[in-house]
RNA sequence: GGGCGUUUGGCGCAGUUGGUAGCGCAUCUGAACGACAUUCAGAGGGUCACAGGUUCAAGUCCUGUAACGCCCA
């Protein structure tokens, strides 16, 4: 990594970044760059990393993720702050279960088979295999996380902090066992919370079914799309509202197939338009029927197990028993056709549930569950949001979170599985007595709770279990919690995001971040969701090893927008970054090719030229624009505007420029100097977005005498400086591009070699002359220009020329023989149709007096300046065109 | 049913307080050069979904409509 080491020479003339980006991270890793201290005087800046689960590969949402927050954390590091990025995993219950389950079937064997204990060796075994592989995957992405305070969500300080927080709130009375309706997994063979549950159209049936009165003649018709759930019949209920049936409230009816009573009755719940105002009650195997059959006293009977089996009990049928719920309804529906109980079968479109993870229709199931008792917990994350100690960015995802969290229904927390954490619950043996307590308080006598908590019971708790809670006086809880900003997709704000909040706020009184930086989800060309089973995904480690890791970020980072819109994505978008950093490589060879004989004092700013002063002010500009727009969330923006200042300004313009001025001795150091400058300091503009190549031409850099900085990564970030204001240069420079983009266009349009060079004739305003007399060089070089000549401003056009009219000013191009003077007309009168549409709309307002009244006056003087140019210039080329007719 | 988002040149998208529409890709034309062909120079291409309204001025603000997408019920 020395400079003396490399031949400036023999740098490849394309970047290799595979080549850089291991080299230049083993550097940073080696140099413990990454590593926070929690002594530091240095303000905290400190992000938790949403882990990635156990079982993940590396996706494109997570390269997007990690390459935000990395932006964040390596511009807060050069930005004077303490950082800390932690990384960590989650251990991620049903998935990781799922996987090893699945690789123990190969082997022909179950869970079951091993047992408890024994199963979840395995899976410790398997976890502690994967755990890392994600996060040394990430140091493709280049992330500066610090590995040295890595974490997991079921290592033992994240367990403890789990043991800790249940007690805390079973202690309060927010958490509660009870019998609820639940959404039921019957492939996970688990309860899962009502987030987890997605729903989907289905096309189903509605079959109405006869159930006969008990005792006399006739029938009420119930309609129903689950036949199958007959069995668990209790009532059936009407609206009391209903004319149809009041006269049959209160009777009792037979329930087909099976011959058990039930009564008919009134409840409001019923909705009279559906079907056939008449409904079964099912309190085991439906949420809505729970709440009636609650309301009116009813035992719910089960007749579905949680593998989603008929149950072989006395209510079902024997030749039933055992069959999975859907064969259930076919064979019913034979039944109750052949007895004629089935009246009536139409075609009916209702939403499923359906279980997240695995995608299997969700089986409402009673059942005993753990539940975080949320409506007291939700009072202080809203107000955290409305008062404004959390802000979400883009902020209508504030309004998003708030509806969910005012609408919170109490959460689902346990889980019929083996891996997670095992609920702190005891039973006695003998006499069933349950003891909450992070410890068995008797092994001899009690049994722990079999199940285990939701994997988002510990994520939730991620931002300060990480930090050392329940010990709030570690050192990084104390300089480091609550952190600054959360990254993430909007996909888990509920999940996630939400419940950090309310954990956080309960338990520390502090909410743990006071940014949601809230990103858009990575989709294919077509905005499908990537997914391995649709074969869209991109993988970024083959994008890494193709174009680069700073070619994919930079083009990520390009893509994002401030609204946080999802970004679609297909392989060659990645040239776009590539192309920019072979861009930067190039130009850095180019200076470091021309840096011989520079030395380590600063640029002279008596000596520098008008160009030196332009791209030092724009480069301030930009500085202060990036400094802006990192604050404000806004990377794409950044992105955009760092790729423009390097190549459209510093590379097309000032490099180019700099080749005529180290020509010139009298300013080729300083000419050095300020190339080594603006590149410096662009190169720092650029490292939060592009760190290894910025790192990589860092080190090659010859620095400056007073540079303190080992590596790029520790250097400070550029800011606005007063001292770098040259407006008025700027705004000169402005004459320099026009000429030399008016003179191309010439050429251009006339077929004129640039091989051959022509001469020019200035009849310049008189305040411009001196300007073009500083600029003569540039022109020359730039346009292709022999000789410049000068003639006064209003000396005939002269014939067999060609013209450009540039500010007040215009430039001849005498092109004897090279020049057809239909084509000049033609291209002349162009502009001056351009000039005289603009002309029109500008003369329309200030010809309007309310425009005049009410515009800012600064617009109305812009607008008339604007039209005495124009005048000017159409002016001179209707001369031109009457002269060359 | 409620909420949110999107609709801007062929494609993908920017457009922060209202002040004459930008970028990348693609297209067309041309290319001397010791940083770069992953390059350079030049050019063409848009009644900003639609209909009203506010305003001196609307892609931008308001109302409504349509299409597509997401979330919640």
């Amino acid at each position: 990594m020395t400079k003396t080491a490399i031949n400036i020479q023999d740098l490849p003339t394309v970047y290799d970044a595979k080549a850089t980006e291991g080299e230049i991270y083993k550097f940073w890793e080696d140099g413990e760059y990454f590593k926070a201290d929690a002594k530091s005087d240095k303000p905290a800046y400190s992000m938790v990393i949403p882990p990635p689960n156990v079982t993940g590969v590396l996706h494109m949402g997570h390269a997007l993720d990690e390459t935000l927050q990395d932006i964040l954390t390596r511009y807060h590091r050069m930005s004077g702050f303490e950082t800390l990025w932690l990384p960590g995993t989650d251990h991620a219950g049903i998935a990781t279960q799922n996987v090893v389950e699945k690789k123990l079937r190969e082997q022909g064997l179950s869970r079951y088979d091993l047992g408890r204990e024994k199963f979840l060796e395995e899976t410790w075994k398997w976890a502690n295999e994967h755990k890392s592989a994600i996060l040394d995957q990430c140091k493709r992405l280049g992330a500066s996380f610090d590995r040295s305070r890595e974490r997991f969500t079921f290592d033992k300080g994240c367990s403890d902090a789990v043991k800790e927080v249940f007690v805390r709130l079973y202690e309060k009375g927010l958490i509660y066992k009870g019998k609820y309706i639940v959404n039921w997994c019957p492939r996970c063979n688990s309860a899962i919370s009502d987030v987890e549950t997605e729903y989907a159209t289905e096309q189903g049936h509605l079959w109405e079914i006869s159930y006969p009165l008990k005792g006399e003649h006739g029938a009420i018709i119930v309609a129903t799309t689950r036949p199958e759930t007959i069995f668990g019949d209790v009532a059936i209920a009407v609206h009391p509202d209903d004319s149809k049936y009041s006269e049959l409230i209160g009777k009792t009816v037979v329930i087909p197939l099976s011959g058990r009573e039930i009564p008919i009755i009134a409840d409001e719940y019923v909705d009279r338009s559906f079907g056939t105002g008449a409904v079964k009650i099912t309190p085991a195997h439906d949420p809505n029927d729970f709440e009636v059959g609650n309301r009116h006293g009813f035992k719910p009977i089960w007749i579905l197990d949680e593998n989603g089996k008929m149950k072989a009990c006395g209510e079902v049928p024997e030749s039933l028993h055992g069959l999975d719920r859907y064969e259930a309804r076919e064979k019913i529906i034979g039944m109750l056709e052949y007895e004629k109980f089935l009246l009536r079968t139409r075609d009916h479109e209702h939403n499923v549930g359906k279980c997240q993870r695995c995608g299997t229709t969700i089986e409402p199931l009673l059942s005993e569950q753990w539940f975080v008792k949320m409506e007291p917990l939700a009072k202080e994350a809203i107000a955290a949001v409305k008062d404004g100690r959390i802000k979400f960015v883009p902020d209508r995802w504030e309004k998003n979170y708030l509806g969910w969290m005012e609408n919170i229904r109490d959460w689902c927390i346990s889980r019929q599985l083996w891996w997670g954490h095992q609920i702190p619950a005891y039973y006695h043996k003998t006499t069933g007595e349950m003891v909450v307590a992070k410890e068995n308080p008797d092994p001899e006598n009690y049994v722990q709770d079999s199940d285990v908590l939701d994997t988002w019971f510990s994520s939730g708790l991620w931002p300060f279990s990480t930090m050392g809670f329940p010990n709030t006086n570690s050192d990084d809880f104390k300089k480091f919690y609550p952190t600054t900003t959360l990254v993430t997709g909007f996909d888990i704000i509920f999940f996630w995001v939400a419940r950090m909040i309310t954990m956080g706020l309960e338990f520390t009184g502090k909410a743990p971040f006071s940014t949601v930086y809230i990103h858009g989800l990575i989709r294919d060309e077509k905005g499908q969701k990537m997914s391995k089973s649709k074969g869209n995904t991109i993988d970024p480690v083959k994008i890494i090893d193709k174009y680069g890791c700073d070619a994919l970020r930079f083009t990520m980072t390009s893509l994002c927008t401030y609204g946080g819109q999802d970004i679609k994505m297909s392989e060659e978008r990645f040239e776009y970054g590539r192309n920019f950093a072979n861009k930067i490589w190039n130009a850095s060879r180019f200076v470091l090719m021309n840096l011989d004989g520079v030395d380590g004092k600063e640029i002279d700013f008596n000596n520098l030229t008008i160009a030196d002063k332009w791209i030092l002010d724009k480069l301030n500009s930009t500085a202060k624009e990036i400094n802006q727009n990192i604050k404000e969330y806004r990377i794409g923006e950044t992105a955009h505007t760092l790729y423009d200042f390097f190549w459209n300004s510093y590379c097309d313009w000032y490099v180019e420029i700099a080749k005529i001025q180290l020509q010139d001795d009298s300013i080729k150091l300083n000419t050095q100097r300020v190339l080594r400058y603006v590149l410096d300091m662009s190169l720092r503009l650029l490292h939060p977005i592009m760190p290894h190549i910025t790192e990589r031409v860092w080190q090659l850099l010859p620095h400056l005498d007073s540079e303190k900085a080992p590596a790029i990564i520790v250097a400070d970030y550029p800011v606005f400086s007063e001292d770098m204001v040259f407006s008025k240069e700027a705004q000169e420079m402005e004459l320099v591009f026009e000429t030399i983009k008016s003179l191309r266009n010439v050429r251009q349009s006339f077929n004129i070699s640039t091989s051959l060079k022509i001469d020019i004739e200035i009849r310049a305003d008189k305040s411009e002359k001196a300007i073009f007399e500083s600029i003569e060089s540039y022109i020359k070089r730039l346009a292709k220009v022999e000789n410049i000549g000068y003639a006064d401003k209003n000396a005939p056009a002269p014939k067999k020329s060609a013209t450009a009219v540039v500010s007040a000013s215009t430039i001849v191009i005498p092109l004897e023989n090279l020049i057809d003077f239909n084509e000049e007309i033609k291209r002349q009168q162009k502009k001056l149709d351009k000039l005289i549409s603009e002309k029109k709309s500008l003369e329309g307002r200030i010809n309007n007096p309310k425009f005049v009244a009410n515009a800012p006056q600064e617009l109305i003087q812009q607008t008339k300046d604007r039209i005495s140019e124009i005048d000017l210039q159409s002016n001179t080329i209707e001369k031109l065109i009457e002269s060359l007719k």
